[in-house]
RNA sequence: GGCGGCGUGGCCGAGUGGUUAGGCAGGGGCCUGCAAAGCCCCGUACUCCGGUUCGAAUCCGGACGCCGCCUCCA
């Protein structure tokens, strides 16, 4: 039984799930008008080892994703740099689906882009004029809040609260502060598409809840995405749905923010770090390892200084990985490991570990119980047994695959000059040169190498 | 103002009332020709003030500090 706190209920409780064995998952995407920074490699990175850790679990796990590709910001980032917003979503699109190649994240079953659900939603959108709960203004259409009974559920106050604590409306042609923008009639030059209560495009919350319906249908199992997104877009997707009687997720989750410094990483503070940039100079599984140590709905720090421990500590496995000769798990592929064979002790483990990862994706305790697992496959090998170190190692390779963390016995490949030193040095080491063995080891650390050696010869690292 | 969250050893970061979180860094040792890697040992921490309890980082009350949402935001 897998067991996730519920944003809505406000507690953890069971993920009960619409047809047994399997999953309907949504999780809001990004709205592509810039770099991916790095609050969005947070909740990507925590989504997709859920994803993985069900699909481990043995569940049928259809997964979907949108892209934004018409919104404000885009049409906004169009005009600065005097180009189509089509060119926009595709260039930031195309940078997306790299940073999340990189990152190892799994693609989406389905990834809906909004543009291409317009009709459903112009049609959803004439529903509600006609039934009153959308009503038109001279600028578009907007959604009636106070037509929706427990408007505030997931914001966790009554309308009345939200109301009082809502900011000053510059457009007063709106009934309340809260009401909120389903469609918005197109300007001179802004992209458009046919409705009949005037040309236009859709509002962000009527895409969401559209393509979600559209793919998963009504009630599907669970609807994820970070914190800032509990209200109001998420409260705003599920008014939508609700007023028209149609049963929406069944289950919400959010994810915690990334902070710098002690503020909330943000496009509108400005103070992001593209995920990209991040990706260009550190090793991804970083990233994920500094993820998985935190608890999912814990704020994370992200700085030069914790993602180096993070890297210092993925070392730790990749030795492991050396030592024991592990093969890399699939990295990007949701492939897995499902001829896996467990021990006893390997069971144990599996199932301390699964236990952690049932309960609230408790990341931090299943990878601790891994790390411990680690030190335990050393000591059982220098104490020379050899199988059972394996066998453990074994299974710490393959529940962090499970969670997509790959582990690399061998990054770098060595070239000709260094294999030849490699070579050099054994001949030197058998002979007891030491005073040669020495000098070729000095050459290869100048070559950037950590030299290894070992009963079975020198090995080499990249540092 | 309303609602929610947080405050743990040098750092990061878990924590279900009592028994080792884990990682990184640091110190000592084993191993090694010397190293590296690995292994063993070492920190006795929980913002503050009360209270409940045989016993609290963990429960209750209060104080202080910090953060988030209520506006676009993952």
């Amino acid at each position: 039984m897998i067991r996730l706190f519920d944003s809505a209920r406000g507690e953890i409780c069971e993920l009960r799930l619409r047809d047994p064995g399997r999953v309907s998952m949504y999780a809001c995407g990004p709205t592509v008008y810039d770099l991916p920074h790095l609050g969005h490699g947070r909740y990507t990175l925590v989504w997709d080892v859920a994803r993985r850790w069900f699909t481990f679990r043995g569940l049928d796990v259809r997964f979907v994703s949108n892209i934004t590709d018409i919104d404000d910001n885009i049409i906004n980032r169009a005009l600065r740099d005097d180009t189509t917003e089509t060119d926009i979503a595709r260039t930031y699109e195309h940078q997306w689906w790299a940073a999340m190649d990189l990152i190892g994240v799994a693609r989406p079953d389905d990834t809906p882009h909004a543009t291409k659900f317009v009709a459903e939603m112009t049609e959803l959108i004439a529903s509600f004029l006609e039934s009153g709960v959308g009503y038109l203004t001279s600028d578009g259409v907007y959604f009636d809040v106070s037509r929706v009974k427990d408007y505030g559920l997931l914001a966790g106050q009554p309308l009345e609260s939200l109301r009082a604590g809502a900011r000053v409306e510059a457009n007063d042609e709106k009934r309340s502060p809260l009401d909120f923008a389903l469609w918005k009639f197109a300007k001179p030059g802004e992209p458009s598409w046919p409705a009949p209560f005037g040309d236009g495009r859709p509002g962000w919350h009527t895409e969401c809840v559209v393509m979600s319906l559209a793919l998963l249908g009504d009630g599907f199992d669970l609807h994820v995405g970070g914190f800032d997104l509990k209200f109001p877009h998420h409260e705003n997707e599920r008014a939508q749905a609700v007023s028209q009687g149609r049963d929406f997720a069944q289950h919400w989750s959010h994810s915690g923010w990334v902070m710098v410094g002690s503020e909330k990483m943000s496009k509108s503070l400005g103070n992001f770090t593209s995920l990209t940039d991040l990706l260009e100079k550190t090793d991804a599984r970083a990233y994920r390892l500094l993820v998985l140590r935190s608890h999912y709905r814990s704020p994370i720090e992200v700085t030069p200084a914790t993602i180096a421990d993070a890297e210092r500590a993925l070392l730790r496995l990749d030795t492991l990985a050396r030592r024991f000769d592990l093969a890399a798990l699939a990295g990007n592929a949701l492939e897995v490991a499902t001829d896996f064979t467990w021990t006893e002790e390997t069971g144990k483990l599996c199932e301390k570990v699964g236990a952690y990862l049932d309960n609230d994706l408790d990341t931090p305790l299943a990878v601790a119980a891994l790390f411990e697992a680690v030190s335990t496959a050393n000591t059982a090998a220098d104490k020379g047994e050899d199988a059972r170190g394996k066998e453990l190692a074994l299974a710490v390779n393959a529940l962090f695959g499970a969670l997509g963390l790959q582990l690399l016995s061998s990054s770098h490949h060595m070239d000709d000059l260094s294999a030849t030193l490699v070579a050099e040095r054994d001949e030197a080491r058998f002979t007891k040169n030491w005073a040669e063995a020495d000098r070729l080891r000095d050459e290869l650390v100048k070559l950037g190498w950590v030299v290894e050696d070992s009963a079975s010869g020198t090995t080499i690292r990249k540092p």
